[in-house]
RNA sequence: GUGGGUGUAGCUCAGUGGUAGAGCACUGGAUUGUGGCUCCGGGUGUCGCGGGUUCAAUUCCCGUCACUCACCCCA
C-alpha cells in the first residue's frame, strides 16, 4: 500500500476512542463548571492572522505553518494553534458589546511542520479557553487552579506548575532597552539566529539552546526586575489569589514561551511520567491583554490556555475496558435470522444497544463473538423461542440463563443493566 | 534542520548465505442449541524498495524510502 496517512498525521481507531472521549467529556465538563461555552472554527485562516498575532520572528510562524497559495491568489494557512483565530472571532463578531465578559472554549486540530517525535505530530489536538474582558488578576489565578483541577480529574498525578510575568508593553520596552545594552557586547559571541533576532526580537535570544547563548542569556537581566508597579502588583496578586487557593506552582523566571502575543502572566503545566518523554509540556497559557486592539477590537484583556491532547492521552491512566455493546442476539438456526433482525430493532427501539451477526454461522461461534465485544447479554432466539414466542436470556457475567417473554425483554435486560 | 535506532504474518517479535518461525489475533472442531479456561486443527508473508557481491541474498555491502527516538521547539 503506498498510500499512507502523511507523515506525522494519525488514524484514531475505535479501539483508542475511548479513551479520547474520556478526556474530551472531562475537560467539557470541567470548563462548562466555569462557565466557558464552546466554540468552533475554521480550521484554514488568512496567513496574515497568525504572522500577525504569533510574531513574525517565532519558529511557529518562521518554519512551521503550513501555508498555501488557494485558487484567488490568497495566502491561507492551517491553523497552528487556536488564540488566533478566537481572537478574530471575538473581534469579527462585535462579541464585547453583548456581554462585560467572554468565556469560549474549542476543541479541534491544529497544524505544525515540525520533525514528528513522540508526542509531537503534525497535527495534532488541542483544547483550550479564552477569557475576554477581565483584566485579572484573579481570573489569571482561576484559570490556573481549573487547569491544575482537570489534569487531578484525568487521573494524571504527577505535574509541576511554572508560572512567570512579563510585563505589558511599558515594561517590555524597558526590558527590551536593557536587555539590548546587556548582549551588545556579546554580539560577535551569538549564532548565526540570535544575531539576527537582537534586532529583530531580543527576547527570543534567551530561548536559544546553542550553549555559547545560553551562557550569554543566563546573566542577562531579569524581566521581573524592570516590571512596572502595576505589572508587579498583577503578578503579587495571581500569587496571592493562588496561595489563597492552595494551588501549587513554582516561579520560574526563564518561561518565555515561543508566542510573541503574552503579557504579564504566563503559565505552564509539565507532566513528570516518562510515557511523555521529551514532550513534557501538557498545557501551556497566558495573558494576551493587547492581541484584541491590535486587531481593530476595543481594548480588552485576555488570557487563556491550551492543552495537547496527545500528551494529556500519554500522561493518563488506562481506563476500564467498556463495552460498547447491551446485547447480542444470536440467531440458534439460520432460519430465524429474520426474527433476530426484527429482536434486534424492537430492542434498539427500547434505547439498547445491540449487536448480532447476521451472517449466521453456528451458535458457538456467535457466543463467542458476544463474549469477545464484552457483551453483557447474550439474547438466544431459536424456532422453538419463536413458536413460543419467548427468548433466552443469558447473562454473559452471572452465567445465568432465563427463559422469557418476548414482550418483557427489554424490560427484562434494563433491569440487568442497572443491577 | 542535526544525530541515533528499526524495517520479517493483522499486531508484538524470533531467525537463517540455500526463499521463514513463535505468541497474540482470526477461524473450525472436542457427539444434537450455549461464551470465557483447556486441548486439537486451519489460513496468512512481494522478509520496506532499488542496486551490488555470490552458483545462490530475507541474511553481507551500498543507496533509498518509511517509521521511530533524541536534540531543537513546543502543546
Amino acid at each position: 500500500m503506498n498510500l499512507r496517512a502523511v507523515k506525522g498525521m494519525k488514524d484514531i481507531l475505535p479501539d483508542e476512542i475511548s479513551k479520547w472521549h474520556r478526556l474530551e467529556n472531562t475537560f467539557r465538563h470541567r470548563v462548562e463548571g466555569y462557565g466557558f461555552r464552546e466554540a468552533r472554527f475554521p480550521i484554514v485562516e488568512p496567513t496574515a492572522l497568525f504572522v500577525r498575532s504569533i510574531g513574525e520572528t517565532t519558529d511557529i510562524v518562521e518554519k512551521e505553518m503550513y501555508t498555501f497559495t488557494d485558487r484567488g491568489d490568497k495566502s491561507l494557512t492551517l491553523r497552528p494553534e487556536g488564540t488566533a483565530s478566537s481572537v478574530r472571532a471575538f473581534v469579527q463578531h462585535s462579541v464585547q458589546a453583548r456581554e462585560p465578559v467572554t468565556k469560549w472554549y474549542y476543541i479541534g486540530p491544529m497544524y505544525r511542520r515540525e520533525r514528528p517525535a513522540k508526542g509531537r505530530y503534525r497535527q495534532f489536538y488541542q483544547a483550550g479557553i479564552e477569557v475576554f474582558g477581565d483584566p485579572g488578576p484573579f481570573v489569571d489565578a482561576e484559570v490556573i487552579d481549573m487547569v491544575v483541577g482537570l489534569i487531578s480529574s484525568l487521573g494524571i498525578t504527577e505535574v509541576e506548575v511554572l508560572v512567570n510575568s512579563i510585563g505589558g508593553p511599558e515594561a517590555r520596552e524597558h526590558y527590551r532597552e536593557a536587555l539590548l545594552a546587556y548582549l551588545g557586547p556579546y554580539r560577535a559571541e551569538l549564532c548565526a539566529d540570535c544575531q539576527r533576532r537582537v534586532d529583530a526580537n531580543p527576547l527570543r535570544v534567551l530561548d536559544c539552546k546553542v550553549p555559547r547563548c545560553a551562557e550569554i542569556a543566563a546573566d542577562a537581566p531579569s524581566i521581573l526586575k524592570h516590571l512596572t508597579d502595576e505589572d508587579r502588583a498583577h503578578f503579587d496578586g495571581l500569587q496571592e489569589t493562588l496561595t489563597i487557593l492552595g494551588t501549587p506552582y513554582r516561579v520560574d523566571g526563564s518561561l518565555v514561551r515561543g508566542l510573541d502575543y503574552y503579557t504579564r502572566t504566563l503559565f505552564e503545566v509539565l507532566g513528570k511520567g516518562e510515557a511523555l518523554g521529551a514532550q513534557n509540556a501538557l498545557l501551556g497559557g497566558g495573558r494576551y491583554d493587547q492581541m484584541v486592539k491590535s486587531f481593530g477590537g476595543p481594548d480588552t484583556p485576555a488570557i487563556g490556555f491550551a492543552m495537547g491532547l496527545e500528551r494529556l492521552l500519554m500522561a493518563m491512566p488506562e481506563g476500564e475496558p467498556d463495552s460498547h455493546v447491551d446485547v447480542f442476539i444470536v440467531a440458534a438456526q439460520a432460519g430465524v435470522r429474520g426474527e433476530a433482525t426484527l429482536l434486534g430493532r424492537e430492542l434498539r427501539d427500547a434505547g439498547l444497544r445491540v449487536e448480532s451477526d447476521l451472517r449466521g454461522g453456528s451458535l458457538k461461534s456467535q457466543l463467542r463473538r458476544a463474549d469477545k465485544i464484552n457483551a453483557r447479554i447474550a439474547m438466544i432466539l431459536g424456532e422453538s423461542e419463536v413458536e413460543e414466542g419467548v427468548v433466552q436470556l443469558k447473562d454473559l457475567q452471572e452465567q445465568t440463563q432465563d427463559k422469557i417473554p418476548r414482550a418483557e425483554a427489554a424490560q427484562r435486560v434494563r433491569a440487568l443493566l442497572s443491577k
